[in-house]
DNA sequence: CCAAAAGTGTTAGATCTACACCCATGT
DNA sequence: ACATGGGTGTAGATCTAACACTTTTGG
């Protein structure tokens, strides 16, 4: 972000709604493991979800999913509006402040970033490989962490990451919401840890297998050979049943 | 509202949080139908939603709370928050000014209440028989629909309507959510009819009672003699355990 | 041939479904 | 006595959980 950039974001009071800011919880999930994406802002020493604010012109879910499309290089990310974190104490004042100090940023007393704000939180699944971040406006690093094992966390945001993973696991059951964490193919085991991961439970292999086949949703590719000593497993994939239904 | 109330309201952009907005669904449930709450502004021949703006110094859920109380004479109502509508062209702006103009009140072009709102969506399940609606603001009329044979309705309404059933149909199979619409004690079948109502279906009247019964949730009181040449049901109440419980 | 992991079979138990039956109530 | 609607029983189907077994792979 250039000099004018930032200048013409710290002077964009009314470009946006004011006083209210998305915070989106990205999921993706890697190495048998359920992550989130998170940033840290420069010179800070806490992490925070990816969020932004909502143009005057632009739908509330067309704003959070540039916001999404900007950190992760995606398009059509699955996303869905999971809660509300409207406490009258909410400020980002503090942490605003300590960086805007930080980066020698001057701004006034009564900056539009500086009031009381209402976040609307949506949680995304995408497909770990190919999301490529970016780092975009003041952001200084990201980073992928596991769901138990967090950072220091800015504002309330230790609040919102639960109520989206309790969000998505009530989905679980409803939508078919997983295969929008994994790849084109995957094998079963995969699929189940997946499921072991959101729900926090351990799943029996065969009867995993079994309910998932009768499901009438997934085809088999062909086997993936990985070298191990042992009889290799086929891929699957989401067949067109699944594609062409709302999820 | 008196005269001076009104001026203070029309002038009290900086109390409430801009461009933000509550809209409540309330659900109730009398004859074995499933009903809404509705709102028919003075002047006007469309019914709306109660809904209201967010206090600058309240919490947004706090500001559902008292849009409802006010409303609807109940306090410690059960809410849920279902939905973001949030349209860049969501205007309230024409239905405004027409109702302005009927009242004869005189606004600025510009006035805080022509901008663009977000409206964020909660459903409220409340006991029919102590709502005692008031009158309040501008209202000049309200009234109980069925939801199926609804009114014409204000502005996206009728998008948020179906939503709001939609979430609640989801939740029923996973919290004790039921109870909220029924009085202190109750019939199996008004507990069944109330579950097909909300859900859209026929159910058994013997595997319903069955498994009501077998959640360990229910206490039969005494049994209700209608007068009715046939076999009195039990009423019903749900026991500690549900009233203690977070649903 | 063996170890390791994938895939399939099978059986007891639980749950769900549909039908039948019994019970209480006022006329 | 009987019509009416509430409450319970039960057999078959379906779903689930837990176990054992077979198959494939590379060393």
């Amino acid at each position: 972000m250039t000099e004018s950039e930032l200048a013409a974001f710290l002077n964009s009071s009314n470009h946006y709604l004011p006083q209210i800011s998305i915070d989106c919880v990205v999921f993706g999930f890697h190495d048998n493991q359920l992550k989130i994406l998170l940033l840290k802002m420069k010179g800070l020493d806490v992490w925070s979800l990816p969020g932004g604010y909502i143009p005057q012109d632009e739908d509330v879910e067309t704003a959070a999913m540039g916001i999404l499309e900007e950190r992760t290089g995606l398009k059509e990310i699955y996303l869905e509006q999971f809660g509300i974190f409207g406490k009258k104490e909410r400020y980002t004042k503090p942490f605003m402040e300590s960086f805007f100090k930080k980066n020698n940023i001057q701004v006034p007393e009564n900056h539009w970033t500086l009031q009381r704000f209402v976040s609307i939180g949506y949680y995304a699944l995408v497909d770990f490989s190919k999301v490529n971040p970016t780092l975009v406006n003041f952001t200084e690093d990201f980073d992928w962490y596991e769901i138990n094992k967090l950072p220091n966390l800015a504002f309330d945001h230790d609040e919102i990451i639960p109520k989206a993973l309790q969000t998505l696991q009530l989905m679980l059951d409803h939508k078919l919401v997983g295969f929008n964490l994994l790849g084109e193919v995957f094998t079963m085991i995969e699929l189940q840890s997946l499921y072991e991961t959101i729900l926090g439970t351990k799943l029996r292999r065969n009867n995993f297998q079994r309910k998932m086949l009768s499901l009438g949703i997934l085809e088999r590719v062909e086997k993936l050979y990985t070298g191990a000593a042992n009889k290799a497993p086929y891929l699957y994939k989401f067949n067109d049943k699944v594609k062409n239904t709302e999820h």
